[in-house]
DNA sequence: TGAAATGTTGGGGCG
DNA sequence: ACGCCCCAACATTTC
């Protein structure tokens, strides 16, 4: 008798540790850890998207012959103790990249026999280094010996049947509503991965900036918990490039995997350089000065500072609890170098609200966006919101589907709603600063006092 | 995976 | 016909 720990591994098919768990004694225990430790943390929808896709797994794993043990406590004390409930049983899960799971890891390992295997990412962590075993710490050559090593390639199809469950004491998944937008579970990241390869991955390359289109996987959920295989996602994205009819449909499918060696790119930086978590990765980055600004900050989390593709973000992500990836970028530059609030205060907000949150893509994203980060965007590149939204929204409808009060705003004024005509208004239904808020900031004042701030901390 | 400022070029209006 | 100037378009540099 073995023990599947499960933790971000929702799904039955090209799972290294159920099937080593199988592999190991024949029958083998599923069981979930509800870690209140975890749960603590102030993110409901993610939360709620993790106990939808139990209640999915636990369906699969039913219909297979088998089921879901949920145990609830600390997994230092309820795993060695399952083991041992069960004579000694060796447990297997697979590896995780954070700092809290690598210490309870191994402290479970201290008091049971556990085997951690690969699958967060495509490659194990720590498998993509220098030839010297030091880690990479800029994306590009990251990249190149990431699709060096050999493919990943995923085990094909789930198993038929499982070892019945023995009987065990368990606890029951926790209620709450489950996200509207992303339903939980493997077939629907199945069912969703099809979809965009059936014909989005090759439009990928021009389509994926483009917030008011559906031009992205919207996959990073399922990623998240592991209700799709990276391995799968990645053999995927290299089978669509064969597949590409030309070369502008072969570099869509080349970008998405890009992305998703992004996504590995910073597993593998939380992995070797647990620390950005807690600060700057460059040393430049402790020495900017930012602003304590509550208000500005309240602000920014409420999409109300008057720069309309920001706060359709921030209302997409309130909304769904997911957001298009450039209109984080935008929002997150929108934080950092327009308000010059420290980028950990928008990383931990969007650990509370985004059901993807991971904090190694999280944090990766975050310090990149202020500069402090590896391979980081230039301290002087500061995004202009009104043009971002021009370029990436370009008839507005990004903006009015997120932030109905500016529907009734004409193409003409949808990014720039404070130069509107006040004879127009009427008309646009929205009076600007009472409606929808005049800008925070001033967009020329704000670049010029971050570019100040930013020289300063950088070239001292 | 920017944007703004500054520099360069060349067509065309005009004296 | 020629040179001067304006300025859009594009390129480069700077933040």
């Amino acid at each position: 008798m073995a023990i599947w720990w499960i933790r971000r591994d929702l799904r039955l098919t090209d799972n290294l540790a159920l099937q080593a768990a199988f592999e190991a004694g024949g029958a083998f225990v599923p069981v979930f850890v509800l870690d209140p430790t975890l749960l603590a943390r102030p993110a409901e929808r993610r939360q709620a998207f993790l106990f939808a896709g139990l209640r999915s797994l636990q369906a699969d794993l039913r219909a297979l012959g088998s089921g879901l043990v949920i145990r609830r406590g600390d997994p230092v004390q309820e795993i060695p103790r399952l083991a041992e409930e069960l004579g000694g049983a060796p447990v297997f899960a697979e590896e995780d990249a954070s700092p809290y799971a690598r210490e309870r890891d191994r402290a479970v390992g201290a008091r049971a026999t556990l085997s951690l295997l690969p699958g967060v990412g495509a490659h194990a962590f720590g498998a993509v280094v220098k030839n010297d075993g030091n880690p990479y710490t800029v994306f590009t050559p990251f990249s190149r010996a990431w699709k060096a090593l050999p493919f990943p390639s995923p085990q094909a199809g789930k198993p038929l049947s499982l070892p019945a469950l023995p009987a065990l004491a368990s606890g029951e998944i926790p209620a709450l509503p489950a996200p509207a937008h992303f339903p939980a579970g493997e077939q629907e990241a199945q069912r969703r991965l099809e979809s965009f390869l059936d014909g989005p991955i090759y439009a990928y390359r021009s389509q994926r900036d483009r917030m008011d289109l559906e031009g992205t996987s919207a996959l990073s959920p399922y990623l998240r918990f592991g209700m799709l295989s990276p391995r799968q996602a990645a053999q995927a994205a290299r089978a669509a490039m064969a597949d590409a009819r030309d070369e502008d449909s072969r570099a869509g499918a080349e970008t998405w995997l890009n992305e998703l060696i992004w996504r590995e790119f910073y597993l593998s930086i939380l992995w070797h350089f647990p620390q950005v978590l807690s600060e700057s990765f460059v040393p430049a980055g402790k020495n900017i000065r930012w602003r304590a600004a509550p208000q500005d900050l309240a602000d920014w989390q409420a999409g109300r500072t008057g720069y309309p593709v920001v706060d359709a973000g921030i209302r997409q992500l309130a909304t769904t609890g997911w957001m298009h990836n450039r209109a984080r970028m935008i929002c997150a530059s929108f934080l950092v170098k327009h308000l010059l609030i420290n980028w950990q205060e928008g990383e931990r907000w969007f650990m509370q609200q985004l059901i993807d949150g991971d904090p190694a893509s999280n944090n990766g994203g975050w310090q990149w966006t202020a500069g402090t980060g590896t391979d980081a965007a230039p301290y002087f590149r500061v995004f202009n919101p009104v043009l971002q939204g021009l370029k990436f929204d370009p008839q507005g409808d990004y903006v009015r589907r997120w932030v109905p009060e500016l529907a009734g705003v004409p193409d003409r004024y949808i990014h720039t709603p404070w130069e509107m005509p006040a004879e127009l208004e009427g008309a646009a239904r929205c009076r600007v600063g009472v409606d929808y808020p005049l800008p925070i900031v001033e967009h020329n004042l704000a670049r010029a006092r971050v570019l100040s701030v930013y020289q300063q901390a950088f070239q001292r």
